[in-house]
DNA sequence: AACAAAATATGATAATTGTCATACAATTAT
DNA sequence: ATAATTGTATGACAATTATCATATTTTGTT
């Protein structure tokens, strides 16, 4: 059983708030998972009873609408938490977590996490405040879906998936999306996202080999939308 | 100075679980305001330093888009708190708030509020269910926004103004919303909102009489959309 | 009451976006 | 290695939505 005092990613999350004792208690209770890409770490209406750790790996939080399009929701990094807000509410997830590469989360029980919530000060207000950053990044997100066009939402997200998921050695972005889900961020019929993606080829702001994405010019990408 | 013990709109929020004593602390630190329709509570931008309760009248949430258009984020109504998430966040208001109606709303400074979450933990954690609550319908409808059309959106929102607003003894929406209004919540168009309006009108799905909206068939309009 | 200003309504048209069909490329399975 | 499946790309077209122009109605002000 892995020792979460020594875990890094720890140091990046709420967790980070823990003391000696209680990440103990924590590594004892915790059950740790990996997952495949493509696999689902909860579904939509899923009772979750705790909360995920992400140690490695990224996935996606998606809801499927009703014209069967599912809407990426937001995207997960290790250090951060899963299933907070459901575990609060006392609700089913809202979203499901579908891996989008192979994946190392660690399980924490609800009943360990309300423990520390009352015993804890300053965890509760690091969880708080996360969950008040989503909600902010939420508004912001729904604003530009209601706003923007579909070619400015994609501009932005492309450069989003730059700043925050980093670059390989050629300079294409880190993180592998399908068209599908390039489409299913930004909002869009997969046909509209490859079109626009060919039609930014073209002008010469971002550059196709294969599936691999390359951001040419960002300022000028920025420009453009 | 008003009693916060005796405010009937406390019941209905976060501020329940406060007990007589802080009750009476908060009646000491509070400032009552009247904001008349069409005023500002809080712009955007602003740093607020503490939150507001609503005791009467409704107010929006908006926020002004590059494209010079104001998306209406959430409507507010009494009983609800106002300005958590970025007190929380210590960040500056994200989102307007100005009032549909004449409003009465009651100021209380951070620090107050600061202390009830540290020595209350009922308080802080109704705070955190009402944030989580507010993130769920955030993701909710910014999945709306990016897979619904626009007629979709704006049977759905006539329907929410009806249920969450009521109706007047006529049976039109009790809330008074400019046709902009209406459009800045759906995410369209002014005219394309007049536009599918009149549609509904001529369909018998919804009755226009002035600047009142009535809901003819519910059901009917539900399936239609 | 008369006027000005603002809000609502509608037409004409353009731009955006979605859908369906089909071709081609890449990946996976047999 | 080859067939089958899946993902990517593009064309043709339809539907949706935005924009601009212009009435018409409502509201507020003097």
């Amino acid at each position: 059983m892995g020792k979460c005092e020594q875990c890094i990613v720890r140091q990046f999350s709420s967790l980070k708030a823990l003391n000696k004792e209680e990440l103990l208690k924590m590594a004892e209770c915790k059950t740790s998972y990996t997952i495949k890409k493509g696999e689902a770490i909860f579904e939509e209406g899923e009772i979750t009873n705790g909360i995920y750790c992400i140690k490695d790996g990224i996935c996606k939080l998606s809801k499927l609408s009703d014209n069967g399009k599912d809407q990426i929701v937001k995207l997960v990094k290790p250090g951060e938490l899963l299933g907070q807000r459901s575990m609060i509410s006392e609700e089913p997830a809202n979203l499901s977590a579908v891996a989008l590469e192979d994946m190392e989360v660690c399980f924490i029980p609800k009943r360990e996490i309300m423990q520390f919530f009352s015993e804890n000060n300053q965890f509760s207000m690091n969880v708080m405040r996360t969950i008040c950053d989503d909600l902010k990044v939420a508004d912001d997100h729904m604003v530009d879906m209601a706003q923007k066009t579909v070619r400015q939402r994609l501009v932005e997200t492309l450069i989003y998936l730059e700043e925050t998921f980093g670059k390989n050695d050629d300079g294409s972005l880190h993180i592998q999306l399908s068209r599908e889900e390039l489409a299913g961020m930004i909002g869009t019929a997969t046909e509209s996202c490859i079109r626009l993606l060919s039609e930014l080829n073209k002008s010469g702001f971002v550059a196709l080999t294969g599936k691999k994405i390359t951001i040419v010019d960002k300022n000028k990408l920025k420009r453009f939308a």
